[in-house]
RNA sequence: GCGGGUGUAGCUCAGUUGGUUAGAGCGCCAGAUUGUGGAUCUGGAUGUCGUCGGUUCGAAUCCGAUCACUCGCCCCA
């Protein structure tokens, strides 16, 4: 229809639309802060090294949803299709690894090539957080407790639930990924087309699986418990030990299985039946081996990355921002006040919308379109006499006041409005 | 990457077994009201019927391709 359309899966936010991720975000940067939480921006592009082996070489993100491409100078670069692995490699970059523990929370694009649905976009929004430096059991409830906090500001909390599970410490989760293999691999005639792949790739996806028979052939696997080992088992009591002193509610879940490679230990989501397919609004968990991988010192860490634009579509309308003041002149003389005035009340911190063209009763149309408390009408009339006529546009009453020099007498005629 | 559905005005949609100048509501513009918005009334404008090709005397309508959106799978936030 238009000849000019937007890239696909890509949208603009106009301004309702940037309202609601506006809101979020900064739902979510207050809660981070109150955590002790420090904001950080790191560049949308990284070498494309900083996400390949982290994420994993076989996860889908890597083999086929990564923009990836040379710039001029030959550099491979990757925009980033998610924010933990540039996090880390800033934390080696800037030697921070020295002031660990390190508490970042960020916001911004992330780039998937995805097939777009509801709730999934090629360049979509993330908030995040990362605690990098602490092994202990606490900062996993912390980190989770904070988004559980940030649901719960948003109002959509109740909308969600919270599932969780534990992958072990490396060790446990190699043993059980062979016992996996092992079990599958002697049913391997009845899996489905999908789950053959996961076998190779990621078995302990095959649980998630919705094909009938692959559901039948789960029901016998081995369970994880068995192959998790005594420290592991500890942990992640501890763990849940925590999020029950908290009060926050959650549900096991032995299936959950975090799609990236670097996870360990405690992995959770929160999900909803609201967005159709896309269920994960908020997704993290324990990632011990990345820094190490990513050539750092051993160094622990947990964190989580939510989707912007699911909160977006769960959260209520969000509050209306300050209804603008109508400066609306009429005439020369009223013109060649109006602009004085309009800067003088915002000098006072006040919205002001003042009116370009357009005989009266189009300005005046314009202010309540604006939604626009008051008017100050300034005409050549007005001008002469030194006042100005300010209209409640609520009940249509006016009147006029002295332009004395600092505006105070108008200034708080508004501030009664505004009241 | 795979499968299904849908593309008609700015928005939401109607459009008969293929038939002349393609419609409605909302919104927009103008007027009723030349210094007064909202409510009401009157009038008006707006379309490459997603795009390209095919069938036909004739296509918004049938066929093919393509693009986009959408739902599910996959994947994931």
């Amino acid at each position: 229809m238009t000849p000019l359309q937007p890239a696909r899966g890509t949208q603009d936010l106009l301004p309702e639309a940037a309202r609601r991720h506006r809101h979020v975000t900064e739902a979510a940067r207050k809660a981070a802060g109150l955590y002790g939480f420090a904001e950080i921006e790191t560049p949308i592009f990284e070498f494309t090294e900083v996400f390949a082996r982290p994420i994993g070489e076989t996860t889908d993100i890597v083999a086929k949803e990564m923009y990836t491409f040379k710039d001029r100078g030959g550099e491979e670069v990757t925009l980033r299709p998610e924010n933990t692995a540039g996090v880390v490699r800033a934390v080696l970059s800037n030697g921070l690894v020295q002031s660990a523990p390190l508490k970042f929370f960020y916001s911004g694009p992330m780039f998937r090539y995805e097939r777009p649905q509801k709730g999934r976009f090629r360049q979509f929004h993330q908030i995040g957080i990362e605690l990098i430096g602490v092994a202990q059991p606490q900062a996993d409830i912390e980190v989770i407790a904070l988004g559980n906090r940030i649901l719960d500001a948003l109002g959509v909390r109740q909308r969600t639930v919270l599932e969780l599970n534990t992958l072990g410490d490396p060790d446990s989760r190699a043993a059980y990924r062979e016992a996996l293999i092992s079990y599958f691999s002697a049913h391997i005639a009845d899996l489905s087309e999908d789950s053959l792949r996961r076998l190779e790739r990621n078995p302990l996806r095959i649980f998630d699986s919705k094909d009938k028979a692959d559901q039948r052939i789960t029901v016998d696997a081995p369970p994880f418990a068995e192959y998790l080992n005594p420290a592991s088992r500890e942990f992640f009591a501890r763990v849940c030990d925590g999020l029950d002193r908290l009060g926050i509610g959650y549900r096991l879940n032995p299936r959950l299985v975090r799609g990236l490679d670097y996870y360990t230990h405690t992995a959770f989501e929160f999900i909803t039946e609201d967005l159709g397919a896309q269920g994960t609004v908020m997704g993290g968990g324990r990632y011990d081996g990345l820094v190490e991988m990513m050539g750092g010192p051993t160094m622990p860490g947990v964190g989580w990355a939510a989707g912007i634009e699911r909160l977006a579509m769960l959260i209520d309308e969000p509050p209306a921002s300050s209804r603008p003041i109508a400066v609306v002149p009429i005439g020369g003389a009223g013109e060649a006040m109006a602009m004085n005035i309009a800067e003088t009340l915002r000098n006072a911190g006040c919205n002001v919308d003042l009116s370009y063209t357009g005989n009266l009763q189009r300005r005046m149309r314009r202010a309540n379109r604006i939604n626009a408390r008051a008017a100050i009408l300034i005409g050549d009339d007005e001008a002469a006499r030194n006042v100005v006529t300010l209209r409640d546009l609520d009940s249509g009453e006016q009147s006029e006041v002295a332009m004395d020099l600092p505006l105070s007498e108008l200034r708080s005629r508004l501030r009664a409005l505004y009241s």
